[in-house]
DNA sequence: TGCATTTGCGTGCATATACACATAAATATT
DNA sequence: AATATTTATGTGTATATGCACGCAAATGCA
């Protein structure tokens, strides 16, 4: 392929997060859960309780895509509203099962992080890590 | 949240890529196609004409991820189907419509990944995309 | 107070993604 | 040649993603 478009950011990122997230998924998958919903379920247990648009900002991610995605898990009863004094907001919040979930696929997940650590290196992971982070700070104003 | 599960590759990943993908879109968008579809057509433009086992390879992806976003291409007269003389395979190419289409979005995907480029820096990209190959290269193993 | 605007959210629509399984064609084995 | 195996692909099912649009509640303004 021509070395111009090969450099194109959005393949690359979208291309490395396809991969990750299987490599992430196939130990998640005893659990019976996605490395997408159980990042969900980790936001949340820090964040709740919190507005759809909150937490969305917190994931990067459309709020009408939170949206189903957090049916999915209000469905398996593992996420729940809760009241809240502005009649616009939807509080979201953990279950006790979802609290639990994430206390099962916690291992899962920990097994996944230590793996690819221990392949691309811990210390190199974090300045990575902290590239990505650059991208988003940089491409979210505009 | 946590410092531990804020270590999360796959999240960090995803949620970047995310970001990266609705910056790349807002430039195509005129253009009526979104980055997934035109890296797939970039890609075709350089393979051709291409098995879907060895693209989706190429493009990191589930092969059956790439049989349903070759299918919509097809739809629009985009890319078509080459005889093969393995009976197996759908060779895939792209018509005449679809090297127009790429020539016309060209500039559009300049635009941003230009932009990205002047906020990123391009050398320090080069950086960052030669980590997340790598990661590629040591997640594939397994 | 009454209307206009803003804000938070859901829905319709379309694409993106992948695993498990099924099928057909080619290849290997006996 | 007949059968077993491998290979390339498609399908069923489910989740993920976001834009455009609409609605309802809160807020700002006259």
């Amino acid at each position: 392929m021509s070395e111009e478009f090969a450099n194109c950011a959005s393949m690359t990122l979208r291309r490395a997060a396809r991969q990750i997230s299987q490599f992430y998924d196939r130990k998640l998958q005893q659990g019976g859960l996605r490395n997408t919903q159980f990042s969900l379920l980790v936001m949340l247990r820090y964040l709740e309780p919190v507005s759809i648009s909150e937490l969305a900002e917190h994931l990067g991610m459309d709020r009408s895509t939170l949206t189903r995605n957090a049916k999915l898990l209000a469905q398996n009863a593992l996420i729940e509203e809760r009241p809240s004094e502005d009649g616009r907001v939807r509080l979201l919040a953990l279950t006790e099962d979802g609290q639990s979930a994430v206390d099962e696929l916690a291992p899962m997940w920990r097994e996944a992080q230590q793996d690819f650590l221990a392949r691309f290196g811990a210390e190199r992971w974090e300045r990575l890590r902290a590239e990505l982070r650059a991208v988003e700070e940089l491409i979210s104003k505009s």
